[in-house]
DNA sequence: GGTGGACCTTCCCATGATGGGAGGGTCAAG
DNA sequence: CTTGACCCTCCCATCATGGGAAGGTCCACC
């Protein structure tokens, strides 16, 4: 298989597939004698594994232990599950931020007319923007010329 | 105020300061005869009222947008309300995702041992695709066809 | 045999928002 | 004057993806 045949067979693009070959994540198992990337039936599949967890969210990082384990007939499950729970924490946390975001966003449109006159609370909530909780990262200052 | 201080002020770093100069986003009130920048508090308020919309997870292209309406005393609330709600259905559209990523995780994960033993549902999951191949119990020799 | 078009190759560039760092100038306190 | 915090510009990297140029290869059709 070429790699445009790869390419139909895991729905994966071919810059993608050459870029995984590039960072070494999936090889091509040959090359024809004019340089063509020839894959079989192993790659394929990886390349269909990368696919799968593509779209269930996982980095490429992620994805990169996720296969080396999948080839690994060895590994402990632990250590798969491990990987996919600190990822389902991470989701969750951008979800539960997310959701932050357009429940304030939801809150500020309902307040806006939404008509021809100026008077808008969502710039007005944008302007009124929190101070920014200085922490403070330096203690002494020799030199203090702000005001 | 010197770009340090407008960065405390703001809560934006110096560096995305100086970017924001360099898009035309943002630009000092003046320079000093060293070049440094010089901003005052028209352009701190500008700043915190960028640092306020990316924390609410607009992007510099909405934000530009709503910048030039915050700018503009005779906007109609009604081109902000649409930004606005054009984005929280975005954020809807990416939490729905995300959920559904998390759930099947969630599944995979709890039906996954998690021990010692190579046998894990979730490195199956990734393997069997969403191909019209079978879901599971049909290992077919998915053979031939391809040379 | 020739030709056209669909394919393949590598190389370079761009994205969005952010950070890192080099190399060098400026400012105020000690 | 020295020191060190601060500022300047310029370049590079990220992460996953795509666009496009310039050139080589394959194959089916005439």
């Amino acid at each position: 298989m070429n790699i445009g045949q790869a390419s139909n067979a895991s729905g994966i693009s071919t810059k993608m597939i050459r870029y995984y070959d590039e960072i070494g994540l999936v090889r091509p198992a040959s090359r024809t004698d004019s340089n063509y990337r020839e894959y079989d039936q192993r790659e394929i599949n990886e390349l269909r594994f990368i696919k799968r967890a593509r779209s269930l969210g996982f980095s490429m990082e992620e994805i990169t232990q996720l296969l080396s384990l999948w080839r690994d007939r060895e590994r402990p499950s632990r250590v798969v599950k491990d990987i996919a729970d600190r990822h389902i924490a991470d989701l969750e946390a951008r979800i539960v931020e997310m959701q932050a975001m357009a429940g304030t966003l939801r809150h500020l449109s309902h307040c806006c007319a939404g008509d021809d006159r100026p008077d808008c609370p969502i710039l007005a909530d944008l302007t009124a923007g929190k101070e920014p909780t200085q922490p403070a990262k330096a203690p002494a200052r020799t030199r203090a010329r702000y005001s």
